[in-house]
DNA sequence: TCTCATTTGAGATTCAATCTCAATAAGAAC
DNA sequence: GTTCTTATTGAGATTGAATCTCAAATGAGA
């Protein structure tokens, strides 16, 4: 976590009359810190992990003020859990997901982004945000036989 | 539902051993008879409302089959409900959503396919899906006041 | 018609997320 | 620094979609 992270949480957080706590500083920390794909209860449990006490229920919501505030994004990959990723300093991107042992790998695409404007367009859609998800299986994946348990 | 549905139905039933009873035939035919993208309880509720019973067990179970063997579309627009549409005689689409409304539109883009090849090769995976949404206000939501109630 | 594995229905269970509420603490006012 | 008000926290309860359980019912091949 950057001292200018740091200060747009702040900010956001004084902004909308919200009060800095320990808890929410660990969270956003603990977030700022990695920049895998998680779910609220794996960075509940890695708090945890390094002795550092928030309650569950304060992670949820957190992440919930997080998204709010645009300091974080938000996925579903469709397996009905929300899934949270640092987004400061970070672009817009989309997401190649392997179906059979869920690595992540991001994609930014200009000349897809024109065509959905258009299409939005097209429709008269005032368009706000998109979700864009190609799944298959990764090389490693395609090289390892099904059942090697 | 046309008799060649209910055939392609029977046919996938037999293939894999399972059983053609009435309540399958029903909740088949409910999903056949609308073109819309709707959630189980919706089709549950349908079934009851047209003196049908049919388990809302039944229903999950059918829809996982129907979806299993590729006889409907399933989509997660980020509400953590599964949404069903008939599919049959249908080319694979993506989806304009109102995000205020609900109102669902569909599109085709063979550009953006094109694409997405390209980006799913770039990347060394193979493509097997994607999740397509665009979400955005819709003309009508676009031009309404935003509290009318 | 008989047999048996499959299916059904009702209710229990799961699990992520949200809610409740009493105790605690941030931070503004003095 | 002390006081005061209000927001926040934590523990556990609740929600809701989806899945599971199991006894009773039924499809379909023999
Ligand atoms: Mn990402
Ligand atoms: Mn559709
Ligand atoms: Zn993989
Ligand atoms: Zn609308």
């Amino acid at each position: 976590m950057t001292d200018s992270e740091l200060e747009k949480f702040k900010k956001v957080l004084k902004d909308e009359n919200l009060k800095l706590t320990p808890q929410r500083v660990e969270v956003f920390r603990e977030v700022c810190n990695s920049d895998e794909h998680r779910e609220a209860e794996e960075i509940y449990l890695a708090l945890r992990k390094r002795d550092i006490n928030v309650s569950r229920s304060t992670v949820y919501r957190t992440m919930d003020i997080l998204y709010q505030y645009d300091l974080v994004q938000r996925m579903d990959i469709g397996d009905g859990k929300w899934r949270y990723e640092h987004w400061l300093n970070c672009h817009q991107h989309d997401h190649l997901i392997c179906i059979r042992c869920g690595t992540i790998v991001e994609f930014i695409n200009t000349q897809i982004e024109g065509i959905q404007k258009d299409v939005a367009e097209k429709f008269n859609y005032q368009l706000v945000r998109h979700v864009h998800q190609l799944f298959g299986l990764c090389k490693q994946c395609q090289d390892t036989p099904v059942s090697v348990k």
